[in-house]
DNA sequence: CTTATAAAGGATAAAAATTATCCTTTATGT
DNA sequence: ACATAAAGGATAATTTTTATCCTTTATAAG
């Protein structure tokens, strides 16, 4: 159980019991989406509304707290925000895991053939797990 | 106005004119929303039901006819199905275009540092088209 | 060129997902 | 300790997507 006050308020985010046991949530799944979180969420908070978290993820995600992945065919994940990385999706048992990818090559090349500045990379690779092979 | 009754049947749907109009849409916008093509749809057909458009979409995507491509922050847009390419998206105007990039260098690295069997690649990215900088 | 039939379209209801509202409670700076 | 802006909970309202049901139609077979 890490202590996230100082983080939040880092973020402008009021230090609330809800908002540390999202962030803790988030910190042990890695990747949730917003039905599994809700029900974590009950766990800890039995009367805990779903517009809690609904509110509070989009303000994490407005103040840079916490980051959206966008996975194919499913709904979406979060995760709190880290240094930059790309994302491995199992296609089968749906986990999701981090992984740095060299991407100055890539943006090179990018920038010979267009005119776009870019300022935001999101990779998604989907496959199979270890597990799932 | 090309005539995609082949195509379509291809990929075994039938060659409905609701179809053939999507498809036409979706050649002439490169990228399309739900909202925006069920507007353009209207001036065609202008009782088209918005429950068309989803399920022929759904159905599409199911045969392999459009490819969805999720961009952050925004909607879904859709597109027919080509070679493999990536996205790039004006965070300013919306535009998104299609870019061919040399993904083997990446998925090597990815061969060598995880256990990951990759079948798919997703990359958007994110910045200021020539107009919006 | 018919005809039979499975599938598609339209209208609409239903369900699912997300956001807004309103009032009470609380985190935090002074 | 207190004042206050903000957050939480309950719930309504919106928005988005899917399901249902009946009519129409694309298409394959004769």
């Amino acid at each position: 159980m890490i202590n996230y006050t100082d983080e939040l308020r880092r973020h402008n985010l009021k230090a609330t019991p809800q908002r540390l046991a999202i962030s803790n949530a988030l910190h042990s799944y890695g990747h949730i989406n917003i039905d599994t979180l809700y029900e974590m969420m009950l766990k800890k908070f039995s009367s805990i509304s779903l517009a809690t978290i609904y509110k509070n993820i989009n303000l994490m995600l407005e103040n840079s707290y916490v980051q959206e992945v966008k996975i194919p065919q499913n709904k979406s994940v979060y995760e709190l925000t880290k240094s930059y990385h790309s994302h491995l999706v199992c296609t089968e048992c749906g986990v999701v895991e981090d992984i740095k990818l060299n991407m100055i090559p890539l943006l090179s090349e990018v920038t010979t053939s267009t005119t776009f500045e870019i300022s935001k990379t999101d990779l998604v690779l989907s496959g199979l797990c270890k597990k799932c092979q």
